[in-house]
DNA sequence: ATGTAC
């Protein structure tokens, strides 16, 4: 698939064929080369087939294959065909990462209570996958209301501060959920799954400011250099995975019905306006609200650790903020509302975007990029240049290598070597070597590619000290 | 990502 060169680190995948808009691709020389290897050009030019898709469909520096969209994939769409589909949001609904920040420094922290951190987590939040990770202490009744008003109830509830909610995207809560529109399937695996962290590339990282690249910007968001902050990534579990799975049948049964032409069955997508539309922008929301929550009631149980290790109350471990990696939402931008689809990109609102929670009117949403297990993640924030992704950016590393493949090319010494001084608790290299930073790209290079274009700027880099990961 | 498959 030919690329031609579009600027700086922008490659333009043109219209051809049945594709109704063009793609841009965000990478280096180098990523791109990476991006040719797999599938993901064709399955963005499939997404720019799609009627009532939205010039240009985006595929950002971190992009790989994946299910419909490939994962690194923006897709907008708009007018009166607007489309909505499940595939191209993604199986983890809401998968997404909170910063907290404390006033710890890195002097304050020696290997022994690192060690006992990753203990004391590993002891409050269930991980993995299936039954191990699925033992929610929140009751039934509280599930529910969380489907319908997100984090919110949570802190009602006692399992937070008013504060932590302007530090969330949309203020923790997406409106429009409808419990009846979600799946008993999915409401009984969900029910049990509030403030579990999960397994695959979901982790909770103890980290480092490690460096600072804008002063002000930093000071703003409450960072210093030698701090310690914590980092959760988790999404909405097998309630968000049940819905995804639930409405990919729906759509490929009713496209049809509407006369929608599906390049691919992951992309199967409806009329945002037409029954099973509605069903489903009801169901995501639940799953989103569901998501939010669940990273809120994780952030409270590390606030109850961080007390017991450090004696430092709840209220002084702050939240930087709080967003979402696979989500569609209607979004201003250039003058339109559209219905942005980001699977695997985050939302990066430049200053003064009427959308912007109050506290980051100034300065632009933060944008928080995880590194992997073994690297650093970032902080920054987008500019005005990122309105042509529609404020979109990379969300993280973006994998090189297959699990499969990770297991078969990287040795046991060679994951030792690239995760040398990060603790991971008794977890042993054949359940982690999926996630060894050997599998995926080289996130400096991977940051570098928006910011060389002006499209964010790089507030802070965070290192890992040590990080809680599920078994799968 | 995920009761890793219907």
């Amino acid at each position: 698939m030919e690329l031609i060169k579009s600027g700086i680190n922008r490659y333009l995948l043109p219209k051809q064929g049945k594709m109704k808009v063009n793609c841009y691709i965000y990478a280096t020389e180098k990523l791109a080369a990476m991006i040719k290897k797999d599938n993901s050009l064709r399955q963005l030019t499939n997404a720019a087939s799609l009627i009532g898709v939205v010039e240009p469909v985006c595929g950002m520096p971190d992009l790989h294959q994946g299910f419909g969209l490939p994962i690194g994939g923006v897709m907008a769409t708009g007018g009166p065909n607007a489309l909505i589909s499940a595939g191209a949001v993604g199986m983890d609904i809401n998968c997404g990462v909170r910063l907290l920040r404390t006033e710890l420094h890195k002097f304050d922290l020696n290997e022994e209570c690192v060690k006992k951190f990753v203990e004391e987590v590993q002891k409050k939040v269930p991980t993995g996958i299936g039954k191990g990770g699925s033992k929610s202490k929140v009751h039934r009744h509280i599930f529910q209301k969380v489907l319908l008003k997100g984090s919110r109830v949570l802190v009602e509830e006692g399992f937070g501060f008013p504060e932590d909610l302007t530090a969330v995207e949309e203020n923790g809560l997406l409106e429009g959920a409808d419990i009846d529109a979600v799946s008993k399937l999915s409401l009984s695996r969900g029910e049990s799954q509030l403030g579990t962290l999960g397994g695959g590339n979901h982790f909770i990282e103890l980290q480092e400011v490690e460096n600072i690249e804008a002063d002000d910007l930093a000071h703003h968001f409450g960072l210093f250099p030698g701090q310690i902050t914590v980092m959760i990534h988790t999404g909405s579990r097998g309630f968000g995975h049940q819905i995804c799975t639930d409405f990919c049948r729906v759509f490929l049964q009713a496209a049809p019905k509407y006369g929608i032409e599906l390049p691919e069955r992951g992309l199967a997508g409806v009329p945002v306006d037409s029954p099973e539309g509605k069903e489903y922008f009801a169901a995501m929301a639940a799953a989103v609200n569901f998501a939010f929550a669940n990273r809120q009631l994780i952030n409270w149980d590390i606030r109850g650790v961080i007390k017991k290790i450090w004696g430092i109350k709840g209220e002084l471990v702050k939240v930087v903020y709080d967003l979402a990696h696979n989500i569609a939402k209607w979004e201003h931008c250039r003058g339109d509302t559209v219905l942005v689809h980001r699977k695997g990109a985050i939302r990066a609102l430049p200053p003064k975007h009427p959308l912007i929670s109050s506290i980051y009117k100034k300065t632009g949403n933060p944008v928080l990029v995880p590194g992997t297990m073994g690297t650093s993640s970032y902080i920054m924030v987008g500019t005005k240049a990122a309105e042509e992704t529609f404020f979109s950016v990379n969300h993280g590393a973006g994998r090189v290598l297959s699990r499969r493949a990770a297991w078969k090319s990287i040795s046991g010494e060679e994951f030792q070597k690239s995760v040398q001084g990060i603790y991971y608790g008794k977890r042993s290299y054949r359940e982690l070597v999926d996630e060894a930073p050997g599998a995926y790209k080289d996130i400096d290079e991977v940051v570098k590619t928006l910011a060389d274009r002006n499209m964010v700027r790089i507030v802070a880099r965070l290192r890992p000290l040590a990080v809680v990961k599920g078994k799968d």
